[in-house]
DNA sequence: GTCTATAATTTGATAGAC
DNA sequence: GTCTATCAAATTATAGAC
């Protein structure tokens, strides 16, 4: 962004953005395709955002720090619960939007990323697997998950495993895919 | 492709196609690249594969004919035992070559794909799916699986969940994410 | 903040010579 | 089979008017 606070423009712009390349990928989405959703043109963008990597960065820091504010609202209940209702944010966005998380998509591009992007992809990983290890080792103070699950592990196993099952849910047309391994994911966590 | 039979010419491209896609993505390599990479010019690719479409689909259904290969060579031992053999292929493709499967990435890229290689990637996820919920199922015969587990269910999260892992492990410079997943996901399968 | 105009490059693709 | 030459379109980006 060029000013400090965005403007409301601004906030379309990377509304537009987020969207489009939940869709399509950062080499699948271009500035005349932001321009048209909001309706401008595409040299407008720039006085916002100079560069294709600028947008794309704030695009995905605001999108992490969205995640965030969700994952704060997710601390009641046990832990399958939580991270059951994690899930439900991803299928969400897939049923409704019919896209990917976007931290997912730009990760599959990391190889063509600006670097700035790409640490942003980073930062948005790190997050999510530290919001679910916290969960996971809580939950095994409660005894409401394995006790022989090591968190980081399971965290890692089942962030990426909801961005890959978003993916290929997605690619073959089967919404399904999605909640069918987040059932499997969180069946599998709990003490039985 | 164009004749009937693949020229040494054309396998060259394939291969040069398909490895650049793993790395890049569809909207992310370019005619110009596989150029550089085979010695010849860009338009000469078109004497082989008259389109993008045409050259990304060969190249995805040569990959998945060499999965199909490969699978059929994991015949022999315990359930857990092949999974993991299945999972070392991904993990070679990782660490040898710092890609992701080429399946995988192309899924990420659906909405943007020719419907004729969309097609194909759903192929290649129905394949993949299929040897690992046979392998699950001839392991619960065996009592290798837990049997309150659902084939089809952890097949689709398994496939996907390492398509996810890759991903994320090449975003976030992790090799072992993927590793770890891996583990933790025949860990979660076994019967204890 | 947005526009027009335009630059500079890259892209997939075609025609035709060799 | 590969080349040169070329095309039309799309891309990111800049300059400057309004």
């Amino acid at each position: 962004m060029i000013g400090a606070v965005p403007t409301d423009k601004a906030n379309e712009i990377l509304q537009a953005a987020r969207e489009a390349m939940m869709e399509r990928g950062y080499n699948g989405f271009s500035f005349r395709d932001i321009a048209a959703r909001v309706g401008i043109k595409s040299a407008s963008i720039h006085y916002h955002f100079a560069t294709k990597a600028d947008l794309a960065e704030a695009a995905l820091k605001a999108y992490r720090e969205d995640c965030a504010e969700k994952l704060a609202a997710l601390d009641k209940g046990d832990a399958p619960g939580r991270l059951r209702r994690y899930g439900a944010i991803f299928v969400a966005i897939l049923r409704e939007q019919g896209n990917v998380c976007l931290g997912g998509i730009l990760a599959a591009d990391a190889p063509t990323l600006p670097p700035q992007v790409l640490e942003e992809v980073r930062r948005f990983f790190k997050a999510q697997h530290k919001w679910v290890a916290d969960v996971l080792r809580e939950g095994q103070l409660k005894q409401e998950v394995r006790s022989d699950i090591d968190p980081n592990a399971f965290a890692g196993t089942f962030v990426s495993g909801i961005e890959g099952a978003m993916v290929v849910a997605r690619s073959t047309k089967r919404t399904k895919h999605l909640e069918i391994a987040l059932d499997q994911l969180i069946q599998l966590l709990q003490t039985r």
